[in-house]
This record gives structure tokens, sequence and C-alpha cells, in this order.
DNA sequence: CAAATATACCTATTTTTCTTATGCATATAA
DNA sequence: TTATATGCATAAGAAAAATAGGTATATTTG
């Protein structure tokens, strides 16, 4: 990724819906899907998605479970009732402004 | 717009695309414009529009013309030559970041 | 005609969000 | 054995936008 700020404002519809996705997750294991889903351009850091997950988590949109791997532990989030609720939403606002920005980038042709 | 931060960091690309269709727009027109093609979703601020109209202006990729419409004034933006290089950047990298939004919304469908 | 709304510009302060820079610790690869 | 990968975390700073204010003219509406 060269300089690209348009990630702005998307980890929480990222995290969720990967959480989504996969059941249960680490965040470790969170920063190698997104970079391996964007083909390597959009990497998250972890100095963001860290403060992220305790966030969402104050919220009560995630639970977290501690695991140890080995001598290494790990904590897998996975999304609560209002967790799921939230992912639905986040995905339909992500759909709106990816149909808007369609509509900028496209004019004349008719999206809505 | 309900809560939508999504559109966070994309406001110097819409800016940018508007003036490539339009030739020229004062500042006020482009609120009214990103107002109307959102259908009433997304709502510039001119907190946030004004300092950007005038941050790409110093970096040499707008320029200015004052009008005046009756007694009112007006500030008319157009691309530099610069500035329409830097929409096709823009443009591409707002592409990369929709598909790469499309394969997190769909995983299992190639995008790429 | 008065009052509200629309047009048209602007900036200062605060908040949100992310980057950068650290730090700690274990496991694996070179 | 030294660098890289795994795995967590936070603090300080930067960037972008929201909020909240300011000025002034034009138009609509009651």
């Amino acid at each position: 990724m060269k300089s690209n700020q348009l990630y702005k404002g998307s980890l929480a519809t990222i995290v969720l819906k990967l959480l989504e996705d996969h059941g249960r997750m680490y965040g470790y294991q969170i920063t190698r899907e997104v970079k391996k889903i964007s083909g390597g351009e959009f990497k998250i850091t972890e100095g963001a998605l860290y403060p992220m997950l305790h966030k969402l988590e104050a919220e009560g949109l995630l639970t977290v479970e501690m695991e140890m791997s080995g001598n290494r532990m790990r904590k897998y989030y996975s999304l609560t009732r209002n967790g799921k609720k939230e992912v639905v939403n986040k995905l339909s606002e992500m759909q709106e402004f990816i149909k808007n920005m369609q509509n900028l980038l496209n004019p004349g042709i008719e999206t809505a």
C-alpha cells in the first residue's frame, strides 16, 4: 500500500466480518488474514488492531478466551449476540458506501 | 447517514473527481453535489471541506478564481496539470480499496 | 414585513482514528 | 547465534474530520 488512507474507518467492519466468517480468531491471525485477502496491499498495524479489539470487547460486541499454544498465549475473540447484530449493520453501511463511491466514480451509471 | 465513518480518508478523492467531471466548482456547490450523488446520505461538513480545498491548493493540485455572483463571492476551484495527474492515482487507489473490500465481504468470489 | 432558511465563505478546538515507536517474551530459521 | 516470526501490549504523535462558532447577503414563507 502506497499511502492509502482510504482504509480509515473500516477497521471495525473488517474485524467483525472476519470473525463472522471464521468463528473465532486471535489478533495476530487477523493481521495475517487481512494481508492475505488484500494480496499484501493492506497491512493492519498492531497499534491499531489491539486497541480496536479491546474497544469492541468493551462495547460488548466481542468475547475473549485465553488459550496457550505451546508456551505462547493466544487471545481468541468471537462475536457476541450483539456483535452478530452489529456485523449486519456494518456490512450494509459498507455496501452503501461502495455504492455511493461507484456513483461518484462512474457518473451517469445508475447504481441506485 | 447514521454514523458512517467509512468516508474518512476519501474526501480528497471525492473533491478531485468532482472537479475532473465538472471543470470548475465552488465549495458550497461541492457540498450540494455530494449530497445529491449520495442521495442525502453523505454530507460534507464545511469544517472539513474548506481546509481540504486550501490544502489541495497549497499542494498545487488546484487553482482558484474568485468571482462575484451578484453581491456574493464565489471561489471557483479547478484542477491544475498536477491535479489532473493526481486524480488518476486517487481513483485507482479507490478502485483497489473497493476491490479489497469486496473480497472481504464476499469471500470465495475471486475479484482479483 | 419579519423571520426563517439558503447561499457562501471562514477558522479554532476537540475528537476520532491510525501510525510510529516502543516494550516484553517465546519459537523457528538462517 | 542472530535474525525473523509469532504473540501480546501501550504511549506519543499525526492526520483527518466533527463540532461549534463567526460573518454576510439572498430568498422564501408566514
